[in-house]
DNA sequence: CTGAAAGCGCTTACAG
DNA sequence: CTGAAAGCGCTTACAG
C-alpha cells in the first residue's frame, strides 16, 4: 500500500488520520492508491496502539423477546446510534439475557472490542455490572442501576414524579378507586413509580389495588384480570408501562368495561404503542431522544476520564383518550 | 501477569489457548495469577496475530423499526447466537438501514472487527453486499440475495412452493376469488411467493386481485383496503407475511367481513403473531431454527475457506382458524 | 513535510 | 514442558 503510493507507512497513516502534516501531492497519491487497492486499515493493529476501538456496545440484559416487544428499546438504540455516529463511533448491539450469555458478553466487552457500554434495563444485582466495573470499562446505564448508583453513571427520569403526575391527574378526574399495575420491583422504575402512586394516595392505598407486573404485555393481561377479581369496583388503573397498559386494555375490553367510561387507564413511557392502542393511551412521556443523547454524552465523558455522574430528566403528562 | 505467575508470556498464552504443553503446576500458577490480577487478554493484540476476532455480525439492512416489529428477526437472531456460542463466537447486531449508516457499517465489518456477517432481509441491489464482497468478508444471506446468488452464500426456503401450497389449500377449500398481498418485489420472497400464487391460479389470475405490500403490518392494512375496494367479491387472500396478514385481519374486521366465513386468510412465516392474531392464522411455516443453524454452518464453512453455497429448505402448511 | 524506528500485547514456531 | 524471539499491522514521537 505504502509502496503503491510511493510513500512511507507513516505518511499513509497520517493521511488516514486526518491528513495533517502531509503535502497535497503525497495525500493525493495515497488516496489514489487506496482506491486502486481497496485498502482497509486493520482495526486490530490500529486499536492495539490507540487503545481505542471506535465502537461502543448497546447491551440488553433481558431475555431477547423483550427487545422485540418493547418499542422503547428501538427508539433508544436509534438515538444512541445517531449521537455516536457524530463522533465516528459505531454502535453494536449485544444481548445478555441468559447467565451463560452474560459470561460471554462480559468477556467480549472487557477484552477491548468496545470502548464502552450502554446498559439497558438493569435489574438489581445484575452480575454483568460487577464484571464491567471490575475492568474499568466505561458504562452508562439507562435508569438508576440499583446497588450501583454511586459507581455507575446513569441517566434516568424522575420516575416518582412521573407517577405522581399521573395519579394526581386520575384523582383530579374524580376517580376514587385507583389500581396500579407495577413494573418489576427489582428495577428503579418498578419501585419508584409505585412509590409515586402511594405518595399521592396515602392512607387511601389499598393493597388489593396493587398488582406486580414486569413491563410486558402479557403481565398486563394477567394483572388486570387479578385486579378485576380483587377489586371489581375500581374506576382507574395506573399501569407502569404502555405495553403493559395495552395488555390491560385487552382484558378490560373482554370484561366489557369501557375505557375511560368505566375504568380510566394511565400508562407510562409514551411509546409508539400508546398511539396505536384502542383507545389511545393517556401516559407519561419519557424524553427518549434526550435520554439517548445524554447517555452518549456521559459515556463519551467517561471515556475521556470523567468520573461517573447521573442525569435525571423530567417527564410530562400526555392526555389522550384512555383517561 | 507472566511475572506474577512466575512464567513466561508464552506459557501464559498457552494456558489461555487450551493449556496444551503446559505442566500442571505451571497452569495452576497462571490460573491463580489470572484470578488475582483480573487479567483479561487484549483482544486486539490477539486478533492481530490470529487474524480472527471470534465474533460475527448480524446485519440488518432495514430501517430499524422493522426489526422491532417483526418477530422473525428475534427468532433468527436467537438461533444464530446459540449456534455460534457453541463455537465460542459472539454475535453482535448492527443496523444499516440508512445510506450513511451503511457506509459506517461497511467500514466496521471490513476492518477486522468481525470474522463474518449474517445478512438479513436483503433487497435487490443492496450496496452493502458490494462492499463486503470486495473485501472478501465471509457473508451468508438469509433468503436469496437477488443479483448476488452466485457470489454470496445464502439459506432460504422454497418460497414458490410454499406459496403454491397455500394457494392450493385455499382453492381446495372451494375459494374462487383469491387475492394476494405480496412482499416487496425487490426481494426473493416478494417475487417468488407471487410467482407461486400465479402458478396455481394460472389464467384465472386477475390483476385487480394482487396488491403489493412490504412485509409490514401497515402495508397489510393499506393493501387490504385497496383489495376490498378493487375486488369486493373476494373470498380469500394469501398474504406474504404473517405480520402483514395481521394488518389485513384488522381491516377485514373493521369492514365487517368474517374470517374465514366471508374471507379466508392465509399467511406466511408462522411467526409468533400467527398464534396471537384473532383468528389464529393458517400459514406457511418457515423452519427458523433450521434456517439459523444452516446460516451459521455455511458461515463457519466460508471462514474455513469453503466456496459459497446455497441451502434451500422446505416449508410446511399449518392450518389454524383463518382459513 | 517525511522517513526510520520503536512499540502496542499478544501467539507461535523454534530450540532446548 | 518452557523460554527467547520474531512478527502480526498499525501509530507516533523523533530526527531531519
Amino acid at each position: 500500500m505504502a509502496a503503491v503510493a510511493g510513500v512511507s507507512r507513516g505518511t499513509v497513516s497520517r493521511v488516514l488520520n486526518g491528513g495533517h502534516n502531509v503535502s497535497r501531492p503525497a495525500a493525493e497519491a495515497v488516496r489514489k492508491a487506496i482506491r486502486q487497492t481497496g485498502y482497509v486499515v486493520n482495526q486490530h493493529a490500529r486499536s492495539l496502539v490507540t487503545q481505542r476501538s471506535q465502537s461502543v456496545a448497546f447491551v440488553l440484559t433481558e431475555p431477547q423477546e423483550r427487545l422485540f416487544e418493547d418499542p422503547n428499546f428501538s427508539l433508544l438504540m436509534h438515538g444512541c446510534t445517531q449521537a455516536l455516529a457524530e463522533h465516528d463511533i459505531t454502535l453494536v448491539m449485544t444481548i445478555a439475557g441468559m447467565p451463560d450469555e452474560r459470561a460471554r458478553v462480559a468477556r467480549y466487552l472487557t477484552s477491548g472490542h468496545v470502548d464502552g457500554a450502554l446498559l439497558v434495563s438493569t435489574h438489581r444485582g445484575n452480575p454483568l455490572l460487577d464484571a464491567l466495573a471490575a475492568q474499568d470499562l466505561p458504562v452508562v446505564a439507562c435508569g438508576k442501576p440499583i446497588g450501583y448508583e454511586r459507581r455507575v453513571a446513569y441517566v434516568g427520569v424522575d420516575e416518582r414524579d412521573g407517577a405522581r403526575q399521573m395519579v394526581e391527574y386520575l384523582t383530579g378526574l374524580g376517580r376514587r378507586r385507583i389500581g396500579m399495575i407495577t413494573g418489576p420491583l427489582d428495577t428503579a422504575g418498578g419501585i419508584e413509580r409505585l412509590a409515586g402512586y402511594r405518595e399521592v394516595l396515602g392512607a387511601a392505598g389499598d393493597e388489593s389495588l396493587v398488582v406486580t407486573g414486569d413491563y410486558t404485555r402479557a403481565s398486563g393481561e394477567a394483572a388486570m384480570e387479578r385486579l378485576l377479581a380483587q377489586a371489581p369496583d375500581l374506576d382507574a388503573v395506573f399501569v407502569a408501562s404502555d405495553l403493559t397498559a395495552a395488555g390491560a386494555l385487552t382484558v378490560l375490553r373482554r370484561a366489557g368495561r369501557s375505557v375511560p367510561g368505566d375504568v380510566a387507564v394511565g400508562g407510562f413511557d409514551d411509546s409508539s404503542i400508546a398511539l396505536t392502542s384502542q383507545p389511545a393511551l393517556t401516559t407519561i412521556r419519557q424524553p427518549w431522544a434526550r435520554i439517548s443523547s445524554e447517555m452518549v454524552r456521559l459515556l463519551l465523558g467517561l471515556m475521556a476520564g470523567d468520573a461517573p455522574s447521573a442525569v435525571t430528566l423530567p417527564t410530562e403528562l400526555v392526555v389522550r383518550e384512555s383517561a
